[in-house]
RNA sequence: CGCGGGAUAGAGCAGUCUGGUAGCUCGUCGGGCUCAUAACCCGGAGGUCGGGGGUUCAAAUCCCUCUCCCGCCA
């Protein structure tokens, strides 16, 4: 692998919300790539970000009771935010872009300056369809049954001046870098694009708004602020220094290596971004890759269907590397993957406990039982090899040469599985040495022995070598048991068998990655996620108040009366139903059925002085007859469902009536 | 005929570009081992690769067609 430099960025997320499974995902990847070439010895610049402008997150602030740069700070940089998770899954960025840091604010206003001098940017009319109340645009794609999809109301044509790029110029330009060239992969990208969006005509693309405030400001055109494309995109290139003196990078690492990016922004990355570069007279980024969605269990994870995955509660619960491990190497990062908690489970016990785990720790264990912690001088080599000792000497020296071929296309799932099959037949190796029969005669096999160990140490310490780039701190743990220093967890070592030394003295340690009870995690990640539901429901959730008006009359027919609990007791067979007695003030005692048992315990109730309407018609539940309804305040916390019985000052009299 | 993706063992997937004995993980059945995180190793059962047609000596793979599922992502 030759040194050189390598650009690669993650997109700048939009931080209107917490981030979930899916974004960390492909800052995970993103981050394994930027390891895998520092491991390369190349010189890396890795760039996330946010982009925080736009009229969503205005609503959101305002809705907060907030300004939107105080809102977006805490997403941002807040408890539990952006750069919280990105530390929390160690992502080993070099530079984290926010649009509203002031360079890149002045860097945008000089871009679309340009581009409107050299003529690209023109001023025209917008036309959409607006509702007036929530002043807003919307297109005729966005309205929901032909209104507007915030509040429901009618809209109507209208029109805004702004400013447009003419994206149409460039595109037969575009074309022939997706069909000609391999900037966009995966390659079925290309057609979705090109048939989708450039065959049907590239119409100029509207890049200024008035519609909100909250964005970079045109600076020579007050009111207009710039939209989305020039402000998002460009951050590639103003993280770098592009128009502005906070970096000084751009020479050194532009054009960019390869972005990341979800299958959602692939057509602003392969036609908008290459569009506005061309106008610009910039190089264009040497590729966009395209990757897939996590989807859970089956469906798309969204917010509305509560099933979004929080990379928090499994990264806390089953530990960092596992969580980056398994979103790398279970899916295919082109095609979209389906997350299951299940799938995490027994990837994280199949592959780190039961393989790579139980390999370290049978080794290092067998190293201590057998040699008091250390080989003997001279076990790395044997002079009569076995055809299980070259196989396995083969396959772990060639094995880093396999992986480059995977990583040098982004295919992280190809690259671990040879990684993995190694593991295993290391694990094989350890069945067809029987080193336990070996050590039962120590001067006649002890020498056999001490090679076997080694030959495992060698072979672990290449696949902890590889497997660095997505488990940084479990393999700097395996390093230490099995007795590697720095000088042999090099990209240079990995493809050098005997890198180790023959005296090396492995340490059992603590289980690198303990084996998870998949029944018992299982339950406690529901009632996590149905926790994490519950909170994301609104606190106190009311009946929305009748519009419609009742008679006076009606109403006064209705009798409300004080009623004492004389007695109360649960419905056989029934769990909702209380079957109370109630003095009524009439002297005979009334009997009334309430479904409030999830609520109440009858002992609590007896004595209390509650409201009852008591001319409803009789009516029988469960075979009891019910004389009148019980009065309850209810409504909702979080979801749920609370009532509380209407109690009253125990000094009125059973019978008084409410009027 | 809107566009794209998908349909491969009980489950989840790879293989399809570049045709040549159908593969992986889990599960299941049987065996081995006891160094190790009840882990590891070996073997078996289980698939007409969604249906139909075509090209070819040869098709999961190429072509046509039909059915069903998913997404359309300011």
């Amino acid at each position: 692998m030759s040194n050189g430099k390598f650009y690669i960025t993650t997109p700048i997320y939009y931080p209107s919300d917490r981030l979930h499974i899916g974004h960390a995902y492909c800052t995970v990847a993103t981050d394994a790539m930027a390891r895998y070439k520092r491991l390369c010895g190349c010189d890396v610049m890795f760039l996330t970000g946010t982009d925080e402008h736009g009229m969503k997150i205005e609503d959101k602030a305002k809705e907060a009771g907030v300004t939107p740069k105080q809102f977006v700070d805490n997403i941002v940089e807040g408890p539990r935010g952006v750069k919280d998770l990105w530390k929390l899954m160690n992502i080993s960025y070099d530079r984290f872009i926010r649009t509203t840091d002031d360079y890149h604010v002045t860097a945008i206003q000089r871009v679309f300056k340009k581009m409107h001098d050299n003529g690209d940017i023109y001023k025209g009319t917008y036309k959409g369809k607006y509702c007036k109340p929530c002043e807003s645009f919307w297109t005729e794609s966005q309205l929901k049954d032909g209104k507007c999809p915030d509040c429901g109301r009618d809209v109507v044509d209208a029109e805004e001046e702004a400013y447009f790029f003419r994206l149409s110029k460039y595109a037969d330009r575009v074309q022939d870098l997706l069909e000609n060239t391999d900037f966009l992969e995966p390659r079925s990208r290309v057609n979705e694009m090109v048939n989708n969006f450039i065959k049907p005509g590239l119409e100029d693309l509207c890049v200024s708004r008035t519609s909100f405030t909250w964005g970079i400001p045109v600076d020579f055109d007050p009111g207009h602020v710039v939209y989305v494309w020039v402000d998002a995109l460009f951050n590639y290139m103003t993280a770098l220094g592009l128009e502005n003196d906070a970096h000084h990078d751009l020479e050194k690492f532009w054009p960019a290596d390869v972005h990341f990016v979800g299958k959602e922004i692939v057509r602003f990355h392969s036609i908008i971004w290459p569009a506005m570069l061309m106008s610009m007279g910039l190089p264009l980024p040497k590729k966009v890759y395209g990757h897939g969605w996590l989807n859970f269990g089956g469906e798309k994870m969204s917010k509305s269907r509560g099933n979004v995955v929080d990379p928090y509660i499994l990264a806390e619960r089953f530990g960092v590397d596992a969580l980056r491990f398994f979103m790398l190497r279970t899916f295919p990062f082109g095609s979209d993957g389906n997350f299951t908690n299940e799938l995490l489970i027994q990837t994280i016990n199949t592959d780190l406990a039961n393989d790579l785990g139980n390999l370290v720790s049978r080794t290092t264990a067998m190293v201590g039982k057998y040699f008091g912690g250390a080989l003997p001088a001279g076990c790395g080599t044997w002079a009569e090899p076995t055809p299980a000792d070259g196989e396995l000497k083969e396959l772990a020296s060639s094995l880093r040469d396999r992986y480059e071929v995977q990583m040098e296309r982004f295919q992280f799932q190809n690259a671990l599985e040879e990684v993995f099959k190694v593991i295993q037949r290391a694990n094989k190796y350890i069945d067809e040495n029987a080193p336990w029969a070996l050590a039962k005669d120590m001067p006649a096999n002890g020498a056999r022995l001490a090679h076997v160990l080694y030959n495992l140490l060698e072979t672990t310490r290449i696949c902890g070598v590889l497997l660095t780039p997505f488990m940084p701190d479990s393999m700097a743990k395996l390093f230490a048991q099995i007795g590697a220093p720095e000088a042999v967890r090099t990209w240079d070592s990995a493809a050098v068998w005997g890198s180790l030394a023959d005296t090396a003295a492995p340490q059992k340690g603590e289980n690198l990655f303990p084996r998870i009870d998949m029944d018992a995690a299982i339950k406690e990640l529901e009632a996590a996620a149905a926790e994490a539901r519950k909170a994301a429901l609104p606190a106190v959730e009311l009946e929305p108040q009748a519009t419609e008006y009742v008679d006076f009359e009606t109403f006064c027919k209705s009798d409300f009366r004080a009623v004492k609990v004389k007695a109360c007791t649960h419905v056989k067979k029934s769990d909702k139903l209380l079957c109370f007695t109630l003095d009524d003030g009439t002297g005979a005692d009334r009997q009334i059925l309430s479904g409030i048992a999830k609520w109440y315990e009858p002992e609590q109730l007896v004595g209390k002085t509650l409201v009852a309407i008591v001319n409803l018609p009789p009516r029988k539940m469960m075979g009891l007859a019910s004389n009148g309804m019980l009065i309850s305040a209810v409504h909702k916390e979080h979801g749920e469902e609370k009532l509380n019985l209407l109690m009253v000052d125990d000094a009125i009299p059973a019978g008084a009536k409410m009027c």
